[in-house]
DNA sequence: ATATCAAGTTTATAACATAAACTAATTTAT
DNA sequence: ATAAATTAGTTTATGTTATAAACTTGATAT
């Protein structure tokens, strides 16, 4: 009847995460927060845990001076929002 | 960028019992828990956040000498739930 | 030198989803 | 008749989550 929904992209910031990484090729901390909208802290968490899930690729290092992370999203990602996608039809028809 | 998603609905359980009151004229808890596969209290707790919230209508009455949950969506929730799915385009593109 | 800003991370808190335990009435078996 | 099991739920407890608040670290501006 309907299908699961994976619990990890069932999160409204991460979901936008994972919307916009689809969409790029690569993309930093401040650009996806003013994207999504969320504070620091928050996005900080659930780039975590995107990245532990190895649905995105998370690279710190350096624009001159400041701190620079920089994320991009995995053939497993891509997969698994493939799948959600599917799997959110068996709700919205 | 990306909508807000209503945190009522987006919830696995709460989207799927939405899902299925849509297209129906009522449906009795029994049949929500089968179709839904959810446990009785899950189910009993969601209904409850959806009825005060007003996208639903719970009405206990009797079958034969047993008690009977029946539910139907409201218009407020017919409208909720169209917002929701047209937010959440936003972004599964 | 100190105050402020940028880019994050860590910790604390409040809300949520879910399961487990419970209730009340009914039917079935002994 | 009584005990056991079933039905149709509700309530309470617990573990996750999302989010905000507080903190860190280094850089720049005053």
């Amino acid at each position: 009847m309907f299908k699961e929904l994976d619990p990890l992209l069932h999160s409204q910031l991460r979901l936008g995460i994972m919307s916009l990484l689809l969409g790029l090729d690569s993309a930093d901390f401040t650009f996806l927060k003013e994207k999504t909208d969320s504070t620091a802290g928050n996005l900080s968490v659930q780039l975590d845990k995107l990245s532990e899930a190895g649905y995105i690729l998370v690279e710190k290092s350096f624009k001159g001076k400041k701190p620079l992370t920089t994320c991009r999203i995995t053939k497993k990602g891509i997969r698994a929002f493939e799948d959600y996608v599917n799997s959110l039809k068996s709700y919205i028809k």
